[in-house]
DNA sequence: TGAATTCCTACTAAAATAGTAGTAAAATAA
DNA sequence: TTATTTTACTACTATTTTAGTAGGAATTCA
């Protein structure tokens, strides 16, 4: 029961945003992609996903980049990892697809209980504490 | 980040094993396979994960089967989906691999702070609950 | 105007998970 | 003793998910 790359490398990205915040200037991936070891477009793609949760503010072109819209205490992890795709459920009877059995399931309560146990721990820590 | 069918199908298999406990005879793979709807073959190789936890008395040949070693509520949760080969670890970092950044690694504990979370909340949980 | 950057679409590779097939070995009931 | 039922063992295949790549269009600023 794995946390995906995906989902590990938004943090990273949240986290180096978050260091370089008060810096007046945007952060282009090229810098995060050099400094932490990812490739450019992969980044790119981790992006696609965390630009929907609406957490940055964007430039395009020279002396483009992100910065980030809150202060780095006012973002969850939890929030994060699910904005990278990752839905933080343990089964997929919990929240979304339906299940044929959903009445009479007797373990379809251990998985949402679960899950709402890992987001709630994951919902109790904030970016601040990872910089 | 899913419990994979493997871990739940082990829990139906103990599941199953617990109804039948007080019966005085061997359950045989092919009833939990009808009465389930997986196919016998699959559980037999869930079965090779768990029989190394030595979770059952086993008889082979006509009459044979599988039962329990212990009562219901002396297993966790945790230790069959454990066993089930499935680890309850969010990284490979906690518990296993090496991680070559391990000792300046911000998210360490995050991931290590998380499974054990998983973990302790699954062994909260015995068999008895579930039948 | 050219270099740096994000944005967009599509594709490929690798790994993990899920599932199947065939047969040998053991044990018991008849 | 033998046919049948069951587990045990080994190997293979298919499917799905995750991870990662490629190429170029659009935008913006120095």
């Amino acid at each position: 029961m794995r946390i995906s790359t995906k989902g590990r490398y938004a943090l990273t990205i949240m986290r180096n945003l978050a260091i370089h915040q008060n810096e007046d200037r945007f952060i282009p991936l090229n810098e995060i992609s050099e400094k932490e070891n990812i490739s450019l477009k992969y980044l790119e793609k981790i992006m696609i996903s965390l630009k929907k949760a609406d957490f940055f503010e964007v430039a395009k072109g020279k002396e483009g980049g992100y910065k980030l819209k809150r202060k780095p205490e006012e973002y969850t992890i939890g929030e994060i990892i699910r904005a990278a795709d990752e839905e933080l459920n343990v089964a997929s009877c919990v929240n979304n697809e339906i299940c044929p059995n959903q009445n009479n399931c007797k373990t379809y309560s251990l998985w949402k209980d679960l899950s709402d146990e890992i987001n709630k721990f994951l919902d109790s820590k904030n970016l601040s504490e990872y910089i």
